[in-house]
DNA sequence: CCCATTAAATACTAATCGGTACAAAATAGA
DNA sequence: TCTATTTTGTACCGATTAGTATTTAATGGG
């Protein structure tokens, strides 16, 4: 494995602004990065050989090496787009205000559990694998994901305190701490969602396990 | 990928009551399975190729497939191995009663967020790695997944409704629901030890997880 | 029209993979 | 000692891998 620690792609599209003479470019980095990304969606990140990659992708291996540097910052770059076109909603979903905070959470569960074509298809979630996957990851995607754990626990965590300023959760306990405990639920529910758990139960489970936020006398269901 | 179907280390075994003439047997087959399941514990499943694990174990390809049939049968006897000496503890100590129920829990806790070297080190859980590639497991170590998460299942489902029969769980939850959710409470703190998370966050993610097992006047701590 | 320039794909490398033929080693009986 | 038998390990197979050198294609400028 050999890694490039400068960014690769990015110095090419920098330079884009000028296209004086030389042979036109014909590969569509756009195409390319969906492809991938819904590839390692399904499949799994590390899963497939970067050969079987370009294979699918028809795209020839040089041409992939160039573009995106190798593997790891072909996976980085996928995690990019994942979270712009999925995971980006969820977090604005949640520092919202439009719905209650009981209605987010089932909206969540909701959308986890459920067959919606949203950031969980049967395949699960493409963050969920690669944080799964982070000891195997290069730097580049590694750091990618290290970052997205944080904004992670972040959002999690203003969404917790607006929700115990607000009333709608117990202040008893620290916004930090139950931060990290919505990420692994959250993170479980996913994983059991690529798994091919079945739909029910991994709805069962979050609510059982969502239920520690609700205020005590609102302990019904 | 080749698969065995009929079991091949064992009709060996049996047949090791008669030892008439050829050269004796010189592979130990007790040391490498002990060694193949710590190395599969530690370094997961699937992530070593067939001859890397031939080299750490010191065992010549052709005996690994004489003696196990190749890697999924080699896998199946290293879960087996690994239930015997680690997961059956666990679920003999859910089945006494000489411990109340919620010192029960903290004992799970403890063992999976604490540095006891049980069946939980710093690698995580041979289980949950197995259970985790699942889908790509040859059909005899699935075959040996699927039956330990039955056994799982069932071992959580009759601690549930021993505790609830002794009033110390409330009864208002279904003991298959709430055996689906254990499962998979121990399932993730599991995973985040293998992940190498920090013990103190996967205590306190357990602890608010396991929380909604007391009951409801019970809500102290 | 030719050349410099840029991008693309072919074709190659050494290494490793899963899996197995086959030979070497080590015994018991003849 | 010789042979049949069984185990072990070497040495090989075709396929695939990550990564790259090299060639081919396609343009704009001179």
């Amino acid at each position: 494995m050999k890694y490039h620690l400068q960014p690769i792609g990015t110095k090419m599209s920098e330079a884009k602004k000028k296209r004086s003479r030389g042979r036109p470019r014909s590969l569509d980095r756009t195409r390319i990065l969906e492809d991938a990304m819904r590839l390692y969606w399904h499949e799994g990140p590390l899963r497939l050989s970067l050969n079987e990659v370009c294979r699918r992708l028809e795209i020839a291996k040089p041409g992939l090496y160039r573009e995106f540097g190798g593997e790891d910052g072909l996976l980085a770059a996928c995690l990019d787009l994942y979270w712009d076109l999925y995971m980006k909603r969820l977090h604005d979903f949640l520092s919202t205000t439009d719905q209650p905070f009981l209605k987010q959470i089932e909206s969540v569960i909701d959308a986890i559990a459920g067959e919606v074509s949203g950031m969980a298809t049967d395949a699960g979630c493409l963050s969920v694998k690669m944080r799964s996957e982070r000891n195997r990851l290069g730097p580049i995607a590694r750091a990618r994901v290290e970052q997205l754990e944080r904004d992670n626990l972040t959002s999690y965590e203003s969404w917790i305190r607006r929700a115990q300023s607000e009333g709608t959760l117990r202040v008893d306990l620290d916004p930090s701490t139950l931060a990290s405990y919505v990420d692994a639920q959250v993170f479980s529910a996913f994983h059991q969602k690529g798994q091919g758990v079945d739909g029910d139960i991994i709805r069962s489970n979050a609510k059982l396990a969502f239920s520690i936020l609700l205020l005590p006398e609102t302990g019904k269901d």
